[in-house]
DNA sequence: ATAAAGATCATT
DNA sequence: ATGATCTTTATG
């Protein structure tokens, strides 16, 4: 019954949408022979050339964004604040720079694994609410950047939870504050409740 | 060649 | 509130 989503799940012309659709849906890792899986609760949409939040504002095309360049269906991921690695789900087709970034799952699979990655021992709340705290839990690093989520090992299963619109809260971008009047776009998704969304404001 | 700024987190 | 930590990017 899980089903890894199809390349055209990412090709469409729409990341806030595919930001929203992205909720419920649950990213599994499968390195070494150790799967680690969560319950996707958080995203947020990032627009290409005319989002001034988005790596790719202004065109700006270089080596450690190349790949939002590309076709969706791949990962982008990349260091912040030099310490933390952050994952991203490029959306559109090959020319558009779009992406989401997850921000938050809810634990679902391996959790002693993901446990010893966080260096944390007996029960941990927070393990995996933060875009940098969940790439860690499932072992999520730059060296993934560009991975097709079609054919690694890292990919997107639908496990048939549903979300209805109703479910979902839109607010403002994190630590954006930088980007203007696309700031204060509602692009960050959060299931409405859930309690492993990020502590984020 | 140099400098400054980050799509954050854990701790104080 | 603040420090950690370092790559990427812009600028001279």
């Amino acid at each position: 019954m899980n089903r890894t989503l199809p390349r055209e799940f990412y090709l469409r012309d729409d990341v806030t949408r595919i930001a929203r659709e992205l909720l419920g849906k649950t990213l599994v890792t499968d390195f070494r022979g150790s799967l680690t899986a969560g319950r996707i609760v958080e995203t947020e949409a990032y627009c290409g050339v005319n989002d001034r939040a988005c790596h790719a504002n202004n065109g700006r095309r270089t080596k450690r964004n190349e790949v939002m360049y590309g076709a969706g269906g791949y990962a982008y991921v990349y260091l912040c604040y030099g310490l933390h690695h952050l994952f991203n789900v490029v959306t559109n087709v090959s020319g558009r720079a779009d992406a989401v970034l997850v921000r938050a799952v809810e634990p679902l699979d391996g959790l002693a694994a993901m446990l010893r990655r966080r260096r944390m021992s007996a029960s941990a709340p927070r393990l995996t609410a933060g875009p940098a705290t969940l790439t860690m839990a499932l072992g999520i690093t730059t060296r993934h950047n560009g991975s097709d989520l079609l054919a690694s090992r890292i990919r997107v299963e639908e496990r048939g939870f549903t979300v209805a619109d109703g479910d979902i809260l839109a607010t403002p971008r994190v630590g954006v504050a930088y980007a203007g009047d696309d700031a204060v776009r509602p692009w960050r998704f959060r299931l409405k409740g859930n309690p492993w969304t990020s502590p984020a404001a």
